[in-house]
DNA sequence: AGCGTGATTGTTGGA
DNA sequence: TCCAACAATCACGCT
């Protein structure tokens, strides 16, 4: 199963049609959250790994990026994070898709990147019994051009809602 | 002095 | 298949 790349976890499609509402916080995620940084920042206990790729940002993360930065300009006495992300989640909510799939496109980049990083990563664990050196990236081809980046698929389902 | 927290949604990974 | 945790940010507060 492709897990429908657009559409991610089925649980969305099934729960989500149930509970349209954004009642997905179950109240749990507000204690998850606190420990979230506490793993994120201490990382957990075996995962010492520096090299490890962090998860890609989803589109979501993408327009926040940029959000972040139009906000603070709006309100630069706003310096609390949780109002970007009140702000933020409401104006994405309130984008069309049309609005999202450049965001959308930008993080199918970042994904296709974490896996190519994870990729490397899972090589570089492989080779880290002898010396987690550079060495083996003769496995790794890394014939990137960055220069010759190709734009993204104009694949815009004009879907009218 | 230093790190945890708060808030958003999405995505990935593990069970 | 489904749940849970984590991805950035940034100033403030508590230990």
């Amino acid at each position: 199963m492709k897990t429908a790349k657009g559409k991610g976890p089925a649980r969305k499609d099934t729960k989500e049609a149930l509970k349209p509402v954004d009642d997905r916080k179950l109240g749990k995620r507000k204690a998850d959250q606190s420990s979230q940084r506490r793993a994120a920042g201490k990382q957990k206990k075996g995962q010492k790994d520096p090299n490890k790729p962090k998860r890609p940002p989803s589109a979501f993360f993408v327009f926040l990026e940029e959000f972040r930065q139009t906000f603070k300009k709006e309100n630069p006495n706003v310096k609390a994070v949780s109002a970007v992300g009140k702000a933020g989640g409401q104006k994405w909510k309130s984008m069309s898709q049309a609005e999202k799939a450049p965001y959308e496109a930008k993080a199918a980049k970042r994904k296709a990147e974490y896996e190519k990083l994870i990729n490397a990563y899972n090589k570089k664990q492989d080779n880290s019994a002898d010396d987690e050196s550079e060495k083996s990236n003769s496995e790794i081809h890394d014939d990137e051009e960055g220069g010759g980046e190709e734009e993204e698929e104009d694949d815009e389902e004009d879907d009218d809602l």
